[in-house]
Formats: C-alpha cells, sequence, structure tokens
DNA sequence: CGCGACGTTGATTTGCCTCAACGATTGTGG
DNA sequence: CCACAATCGTTGAGGCAAATCAACGTCGCG
C-alpha cells in the first residue's frame, strides 16, 4: 500500500523490511477528492503529508483578500506546516488538493517515534528537509534577480508540467503576479511566433 | 574551546559527554576579520559554518551587477550553501563576514561521519533545518503580502538588532530593494513623529 | 439552459526604480 | 595633522513595469 514511500525513501536512505514494516504501519493512505483540505486555519498542523499520486497546495489569504499559494507538491514530495507543528500554534495556511489525490498522512507524535526507533529515516527527513530549503532559497533567489516576466517564462520552460495541470491564477498566485499579467505575456509570446 | 556549539545542540538534543568530545574534536574554530570569506562563486561550498560570535552574510551577484543578500546568520546560526554541497557543483554564493566574527567550521564528510554515530546529532541538524526552512517559509511570505514598505518597517521593528549591525545598503538588499528607498521611508517616518 | 469559474483585453493609476547630484563620515598616506 | 579619496546615506526629477478597475468572451457543469 505505500510500497511508494518505502521505494522513496529506499532512494536515499537503507533501511531493513521490518523498518520499512515498521513505517508502514504507522502511516495512512488518504484519498482525496479534487479541492479536500487536510489543512485549515486556525486548525493546529499535526501531520506531514507525502502525495504519492496527484498534485496538492499550501496557500494562505493575504491581506487584500486574496490566495497566496507558498508551495505546491507533486508526486514524491512531502508537504506541511512546519511552523504550526514547531510552535504548535493554529495554522494559518490551507493545505488542499488541487487535482484527486491520494497522500499518506503521517502523524507527527508517530514522526517522533518512528525518527528514534529509526535513525535511517531521521535522515531521509533531513534530506528532504535540505532539498526543500534549498528549492525556497533557489525561489527566493528568482524572485529577486527577475522581472515578473522572466520568471514567469523560466517557471513555464522549466515545469511544463504545471502548465498542464495548474490552472493559470494558480500559477499567478505562486509568482506572486496576478492572472491579468500572465494572459498578457503569453499573448505576446504567441505574437513572436 | 567549542563550548558555546555543545550548548547549543544540547538546548534541542541530549548528548553524552563522549559524543560532545566527538564533535569538538571534529570541528575547527575561524577567527575572521571583517569582509573575510568562507567561500566565494566557483568554489565548490565543503563545509556547514556555525556563527560563535559575529554576523555573516549570504550573497550573490545579480544579473544587474550588484549584491543580492539572501540570508544573514547571527550568533547561533548555521550558513551554508546546501545547494552546491548536495550537487558538488561549484557556488556562485558568497559567504562573508559582515563584522569581525568567529565560525565554526564543520567539513562536510566529517559532518557525515558525525551524523551516522551520532544519531543526536542527526537530528539537531534536522531542527535546525526545519528552523531556516520555517525561516524561508515565512520570509517568501512577507514578500508575497506587503508592499515594499510594510516590509522594510515590519524588518526593522521586528530585527531592531540588525539596523544596528548592518549597513543600510545590505537591509535594503536583503529586502529587495533600493538604498534610496529605505532612505524615503524612514524620512517619511521622522516626520510624522 | 443558465450560472459560475476562468481567461482575455483595454484604460488608467501607482509604487518603486533609475539617474544624478550633493552631504557627511571614515580612513589613509604624505 | 591635514588633504584627499572612498564609503555610505540623502534628496530630487522623471520614467516604467505591473497593479487595479472594469467589461467582455468562453467553456464546463449542475
Amino acid at each position: 500500500m505505500c510500497d511508494q514511500l518505502i521505494n522513496h525513501i529506499r532512494k536515499f536512505v537503507q533501511i531493513s523490511d521490518e523498518e520499512a514494516k515498521l513505517i508502514s504501519s504507522g502511516v495512512t493512505l488518504l484519498k482525496l477528492k479534487k479541492k479536500a483540505f487536510v489543512l485549515t486555519p486556525g486548525k493546529q498542523c499535526k501531520a506531514n503529508y507525502f502525495v504519492v499520486r496527484g498534485l496538492m497546495r499550501l496557500y494562505f489569504i493575504s491581506k487584500k483578500d486574496t490566495e497566496q499559494i507558498t508551495q505546491f507538491a507533486l508526486e514524491n514530495w512531502w508537504i506541511t506546516d512546519y511552523d504550526s507543528i514547531d510552535s504548535k500554534h493554529p495554522s494559518h495556511f490551507y493545505i488542499q488538493a488541487v487535482e484527486d489525490s491520494e497522500v499518506i498522512f503521517l502523524d507527527q507524535n508517530i514522526e517522533d517515534e518512528l525518527t528514534v526507533q529509526i535513525p535511517a529515516f531521521e535522515r531521509y527527513l533531513r534530506i528532504m528537509l535540505q532539498k526543500a530549503f534549498t528549492a525556497a532559497q533557489r525561489r527566493m533567489e528568482m524572485l529577486n534577480n527577475m522581472t515578473d516576466e522572466e520568471r514567469y517564462r523560466s517557471f513555464s520552460t522549466r515545469f511544463p508540467e504545471f502548465n498542464q495541470r495548474v490552472p493559470q491564477y494558480m500559477v499567478a498566485s505562486y509568482l506572486g503576479v496576478t492572472p491579468q499579467f500572465i494572459s498578457r505575456v503569453r499573448a505576446k509570446k504567441s505574437l513572436i511566433s
């Protein structure tokens, strides 16, 4: 049932079959319809989510009453609100399925137990965090080093899959621009070619 | 010599005195003059740096030939270029002392050994990464949810120490605005009060 | 069918940058 | 100790990229 997670872990660290079973028995598979939520503002985030199939997004409502997407998670990515988990404060984020999805639910307390029992699992999670942090760094780099137009073009050529699977207004929200702006850039592009 | 690092680790995880010694014997204390570099573009980053005293910054040169600061590290923070470490590619960042500083140098290979030998140390590093990632998330949130003026005001009231220790143009670079812009905001502020 | 969600297009506004010149302060060599 | 340059911050004028506001088109779905 959780083969995909175990396979993913084994790309980075070695775990025995018993350890794999231990991990499997600690998690739950959730089937989510499009637009279903696993976290909403006001609730404390208590789990880490691994995307088996589908696409999740993490977002909040900005001052201007618009959705602000801070993260997407495709297959084999983890997504959660670490801030809420660490501080034990209520989250101000939504985590929502963009498409029909299957995600593995890993409760925070169980994660703590597993990381103590299985050092290799702790290492795996550290490696995932390091990747996530690097991605966040790169994204900030792009925010400060490119114009909005460059950023959109770079994003859509580097992650063409997203343009297929994600509505334009979500891409806009993720990139920190307006949907109108993206529309104009695309109009320009098609004139050139 | 590395008491400060050991104390910091023990705020988050338990380690024995032997483990503490093992860690201490694996690291080196560097004394850096203001403006000294521990990493420059073109070189592969091979270590993690823990700030004992002083202030470090991580930055790169943007397309417009201006410095873009992506991270500061005060006392008790780690700083490095994970991207270069993971990919083993040359870095395109500078890591530089903003003030005279003392940093603890932890070689990547030694870090790998220590994390295998001491699971609690791996856990400590994961916790540090989680904090760093959360901070990066928050920063992106601010970038998309505030005007440049709000962001500067929020930054300077939330981290007043930085305004003492860091020249204005570095704050500007970190916030992604021009030094002139900050100057104007401050002028406005003093008129009001 | 009719409604809502999503995208497009045009006109106007605005927040911040750019360029440029001018202080103030610091540090350095003669 | 002073002259000078370099560094850092301030101020003003003009320009531009993207946001905002608003209207309209189109597709999919209950």
